[in-house]
This record gives C-alpha cells, sequence and structure tokens, in this order.
DNA sequence: CTGTATCCAAAATGATACTG
DNA sequence: CAGTATCATTTTGGATACAG
C-alpha cells in the first residue's frame, strides 16, 4: 500500500529544489543572468542591497553547483563575466515561471502582506 | 528611457514572492494542505523531520498571512484543522508547478549535488 | 492532541578594510 | 574592477519542559 503523494519525505525532490530557494540571492541571481552573460558589476547593479560578500559568495556557489560559467579576462581593469551553463538554463526554467507568476499577482501579494501587517499591528495591541 | 528588466529592485514582485519561499517549512505546509484539509498530526508525519515548534511557527505564519484557515473543534481530545483559503490556493499554484517541475527533473537536481560534492571534495582536498 | 515558552546552537547575512 | 578575509550581528531553527 503506497503512501499518500502529499508526504514530503527527506530527499524528495520537492525539498531538494529547495537548494536553490534558500539562499536569500541564489534564484535572483540565476534569474539576471537569464538575461544574457553579465559583469560583476553589472549583476551589482542588478540587485540592488547586495553585498558584496553576498554577490560572490553565491557566484561561487553556482559556479560549484555548475550552473554558472565563470570567464576571467586579463586585461586591465580586471573583467570577469558570468553566464549560465546548459544545466543552468534547466534550473531558471521554473524560476522563471515562478518569477512571471508573481509578476501577474501582485495584488495577491499586496493581500498577503496587508494581512500581515495587520496581524502583526493587532498582536502588538495586545502589548500595550 | 527605461530601465532593463533584469533589474531586481527591492520591491518588485519576483523579491516580494521569496516571502513564501524563505521559511524552511512554508511552501512545504502549503503544498502539503493542498491536497486537502488536514489535522496537525497528519501535517507532522507528512512533514518529516519538522519540529513541533517549527510546524506552529509556520502555521500561525501562513495563517496570519491569510493562505491557510485554522478550525478548531472542541472535542477531547482537542481537534484543529488546518485548511488553504483562496488566497491561499492561488499561491500554491505557482508551488506546485515548482515541485512538478523538481519531480520531473531529478536527475538535473542530481547533477547540481554532484557537483557541489565534487567541488566541496576538490576544496577540502587542498587543507591536507 | 495541540500548543506555548525558553533556552540555546547554528546558519545566514552584512559592514568594512584590505589586496592585486 | 574584482575579490578576499574578518568580525559582528541577525535570523533561524531545534530540544525540551510544561499546559489546556
Amino acid at each position: 500500500m503506497a503512501e499518500p503523494d502529499f508526504i514530503l519525505r527527506e530527499n524528495c525532490p520537492q525539498r531538494r529544489i529547495h537548494y536553490i530557494l534558500n539562499g536569500k540571492w541564489t534564484s535572483m541571481v540565476l534569474s539576471v543572468l537569464s538575461y544574457g552573460p553579465m559583469r560583476t558589476g553589472q549583476l551589482e547593479r542588478a540587485l540592488p542591497g547586495i553585498s558584496k560578500k553576498m554577490l560572490t559568495q553565491t557566484l561561487r556557489e553556482v559556479e560549484n553547483g555548475g550552473l554558472v560559467h565563470r570567464e576571467v579576462f586579463h586585461v586591465v581593469p580586471p573583467k570577469v563575466e558570468y553566464s549560465l551553463t546548459p544545466l543552468g538554463i534547466r534550473f531558471v526554467e521554473p524560476l522563471s515561471a515562478l518569477y512571471d507568476w508573481a509578476k501577474d499577482n501582485a495584488a495577491a501579494l499586496d493581500e498577503l502582506e496587508d494581512n500581515l501587517r495587520r496581524s502583526a499591528e493587532a498582536a502588538s495591541k495586545q502589548g500595550e
């Protein structure tokens, strides 16, 4: 007798996909790179608020995962270009779908955030 | 002159959707509930490894966000049932797509994890 | 069975100064 | 321009004991 579909075991694909969702910036870096190869500085400007440390760290991770290719041009000033690998392109697919949904459903996001705000206010009222 | 599409500003939908992706369990809880209303204990068993604290905390969050409805039955022993609200159902849509992709692309996940493992081994070789 | 409160450990992120 | 290293901080998660 098979287990119900809704059980999410420790090593099921649904949990494993969270690898690219866990990091605060990972999926956004991949998404930006889906628009084409980009230099470090461009990536930095495409992700307002990211720190230099997190940018480098995230890029190393996706590079280690084989999702992104790093190419160094030995010129002055130094130039480094990042681009998606074929594997990286596969992973961008579901991410783009998710982001497209987000763009098309900003109203739902508003609603969610309004609800959270209201519930936070209600909670703080208690403490007065 | 408009900005490039790939710029992800602080309050763009692509960043805001990460609200439901950030928590370690949030999206999985929603996914499980998409199979139908469920009691606390069922949810716990559907998510092996989740602690009681995280389960409650996650449920409170999605409840506050208006994604999940909590219904208490005043019986002994106590019974509480959770179910998706209409808003919650909307959010499950892109999540299911993501999870379906993961199930269909386990090979890509393997490849990613192999790459990461290899790069970790290579890194530790350095330190010997 | 369901839920709360604490205390604690670990992980993720950020600011900054420095190097080639 | 690109990257490293370090330190401090914040966030997150989990174990446990207790309560209705």
